[in-house]
DNA sequence: TTCATATGTAAGTATATGCTTACTTTGTGT
DNA sequence: ACACAAAGTAAGCATATACTTACATATGAA
């Protein structure tokens, strides 16, 4: 399929730096072809970006939004989204890795399609990680702190975002000298941290070795 | 002067966006005399890049930069990184909105510039940063966290980046529907929280009314 | 003055790029 | 078998783009 090979090459090197010719090439037909399907270059980014929207989320993703609201499903998914991030790459996932580029570049650009995205992260990742931090409250496994559920949601998944980004070129940016493993864990204690979470309540609940060969 | 210009094009519409003629026209000369100044726009982009890192940094930082490592100088700081990422918008600040905007090109390309000008982040910040937490836990104002002091450094920058991220195009990615004020506040809380600091230490030190009217 | 050099440009050139045209091949219903 | 649409391509077109050339003007030292 022409898209699929698009979503290859515009991931790669974005709007202005993929010309008709590689698209071309990446899908092993001709150029004309590609404008029998689509009127324009545009209109093929756009419907690419719209392609994007669509996709259907993991297995793996849907087992963990099953799980009830609480403290320990909490713990779950924090780990979970940090570990999907950090552990993303051209080698473990690459249509995922493509996505991740594609949002980077609507940064770039006006932000829409990365708007559009975001939109169905909030409507469940969000949505599902404010009911837990809610839940935790509840069960008093969290200090007294000001920030809204929604925003510790958003934060956790802007570092995550981050880390992500940060390793997105292929070389890090920043090299942390840690194992991917214990760099998941790090981050996931410091985000339960920051969402309030009781440093005994984490050390109750997380465990990440466990949680590494369930995700496996 | 070019790269002055230069910094304006390659900012907004990145490297292949960007036209020699484009670049030209900002910077009110010839296309002829800016290949007489540079031999090719690959090595003026270059330039313009390692210009980017000789940049200094702003009163404000220094003044935040010169304060003693310590549990105030740790919630000072903080504050300070996540307001100043908040507050960048091509209004508050030009020239530090295309560098953010350079970085992110980076990011899409090789990351090489990104790295390079991490490393003053990492040398000025994330030391002084981590200076901060160890004389926090020894001030006895940290919960136990197994997180290294300069991860907690590096993750409370990469939440600071990721919230700069979400507004570089100009529209939010993803509105909190919050007074910028009060954003700052509550990211501030997350990141400390995450750090480790004590809630009742973060009260006791945190006054964020008094902090903005300091950064003026 | 005069020569040399720095600073600048108008008008190109060769190639790349987005897109079209005119044509061939392949599959499908009757 | 035949008509006919769908799927495909080779070759080309107009323009944009990175870069050059050949020339003009200003500045300053001898």
């Amino acid at each position: 399929m022409i898209l699929r090979a698009a979503l290859n090459v515009f991931a790669e090197a974005g709007f202005h730096g993929t010309t008709t010719k590689a698209l071309a090439k990446a899908a092993g037909v001709s150029e004309a072809l590609i404008f029998r399907h689509f009127p324009s270059k545009d209109k093929l980014y756009a419907a690419l970006q719209e392609a994007c929207c669509e996709m259907k989320s993991s297995d793996e993703s849907e087992r963990v939004m099953s799980l009830e609201p609480s403290t320990s499903t909490l713990v779950i998914m924090v780990h979970f989204v940090i570990a999907k991030m950090l552990r993303s790459s051209k080698e473990t996932d690459v249509v995922e890795h493509e996505l991740y580029r594609m949002m980077l570049n609507s940064f770039m650009e006006d932000g829409q399609f990365a708007r559009q995205f975001m939109q169905h992260v909030a409507d469940d990742l969000i949505a599902k990680l404010e009911a837990c931090v809610k839940a935790a409250e509840k069960a008093g496994d969290l200090v007294d702190s000001p920030v809204r559920p929604n925003l510790r949601a958003w934060f956790v998944e802007h570092l995550g975002a981050m880390l992500m980004l940060n390793q997105i070129s292929g070389k890090p940016i920043v090299d942390f000298k840690q194992p991917k493993a214990e760099l998941i864990e790090q981050a996931t204690w410091f985000a339960l941290l920051g969402m309030g979470l009781k440093a005994e309540a984490i050390r109750r609940y997380y465990n990440p070795k466990a949680l590494a060969l369930l995700a496996g």
